[in-house]
DNA sequence: AATATATCAGAACAATTGTTCACAGTCAAG
DNA sequence: CTTGACTGTGAACAATTGTTCTGATATATT
């Protein structure tokens, strides 16, 4: 049985805190003698020590040989019991998206690589990769800010940005940004394709599908693949 | 005006595209050295010229005589004009939420803190530090999974993930958790304080607003910071 | 033609940094 | 009491790494 100091606890906690807020100020991890200094260590070898411990209990990583190599793994949280998670913060890869333009219900949406000059907009939206997995090529999606109340019934707000995939053709189940030619105008729907029709739902259970018979009617934009409020 | 030689600009862009994809494997920057190999020029010299104008051009920050620190400050994009903005990805503060339950509207919310035992789910939610910016003391944060139509008024769907900041007490126009003993149930609304009663107003428009009377009917459990939905 | 910049190598240097070894005191378990 | 893990220092070493200097050729601008 592996006893335990009571400065070991203690040391190894204080090291993996010095190490998430080191990389968060710097991006990059701090040399052994510059975690010995925070934790009041004179030596490299103890700090060295404490870190092969760390390794092996599956926090960090290392690089041999190469200076700041080390990775947080996942948080300390010592012998607490694991039922509880708290938020853990790290730095991931994140995403950051122009916002294009509005959603205007009675406009097309502007696609990125149409001849559409897009001026610089201010604003941008931000999402971790691991968020959107599986929702194909990232150089395909784009987001557009929603404007009015035109999309209630695809549950989508005045103010909401909506995340796209370029897209021409829809599977069913696919919320999808329709150009509806009738109507001139632009929706929000789940898409249905039943053979003889097209089917388009609203996200709202207690409104009516439109049903289209000409195909030609309807030229779908992109797909909706992710929907965020802020307020 | 300054001149550009043929090989400067493909040189500066292959080693902006070296640095981001070392940082995505590794976790840390290439030395000189290593960038140097990677691009073809034997002498660290000119890499550290060419280190040196990305950072003049404000595309990457380094840390004297530390290693390993250079640190991407944005996408490279060279000459191209600067009005059409392709999606950039770096890497930033990411706060990880666990999922910790789902919201039924029959049932009061559930809160951390409380004496519940929460079990490890396996969902969380990822949302960068800087999206959550002006909502509060992070640790106040919390995430629960919609489940059922029964937010349908709220804009809020099956499935959608709903950050929330506990709270007690609500402003004017903050879209909020409510408990109601009368009806005993959970919704989410825009709460008003008219003075004499409360005003609580569904997001869609088109449905009209319940009014009560006694404060104590209402109980607010949280105020609706974000909601995500991914499709 | 003169000048400035771009291009490139090589070496030397100094600083940073990871690794390892020797040594030693403390403390709990077998 | 011996063993082994924990705690700790100090030094020495080697490797990595950033910095700087010399020197050289090429190329476009003035």
């Amino acid at each position: 049985m592996a006893r335990k100091g009571k400065m070991m606890e203690e040391r190894h906690q204080k090291i993996m805190k010095y190490l998430v807020d080191y990389q968060l100020t710097n991006q990059y991890s701090p040399s052994i003698r510059e975690i010995g200094d925070h934790i009041g260590v004179k030596s490299t070898s103890l700090v060295d020590y404490y870190l092969r411990q760390l390794t092996e209990m599956g926090y960090i990583d290392r690089d041999e040989r190469v200076s700041r190599s080390i990775r947080i793994l996942r948080e300390y949280n010592g012998d607490r019991q694991g039922n509880v998670r708290s938020i853990q913060y790290s730095r991931q890869d994140v995403l950051s998206f122009p916002v294009l333009g509005r959603i205007v219900a009675s406009e097309p949406i502007p696609v990125p690589g149409s001849d559409l000059a897009y001026f610089d907009s201010e604003s941008s939206v931000e999402i971790p990769r691991k968020m959107l997995a599986g929702h194909g090529k990232e150089s395909d999606l784009f987001v557009l800010e929603v404007s009015g109340d035109s999309m209630v019934d695809a549950m989508i707000n005045d103010g909401d940005k909506v995340v796209f995939r370029q897209a021409n053709k829809a599977s069913n189940g696919d919320m999808v940004a329709v150009w509806l030619a009738n109507n001139e105008e632009t929706t929000l729907k789940y898409f249905y394709n039943e053979g003889s029709r097209i089917r388009l739902q609203p996200a709202n259970p207690t409104m009516q599908p439109i049903y289209i018979n000409d195909p030609k009617q309807v030229r779908i934009m992109g797909k909706v693949v992710m929907v965020i409020r802020n307020l």
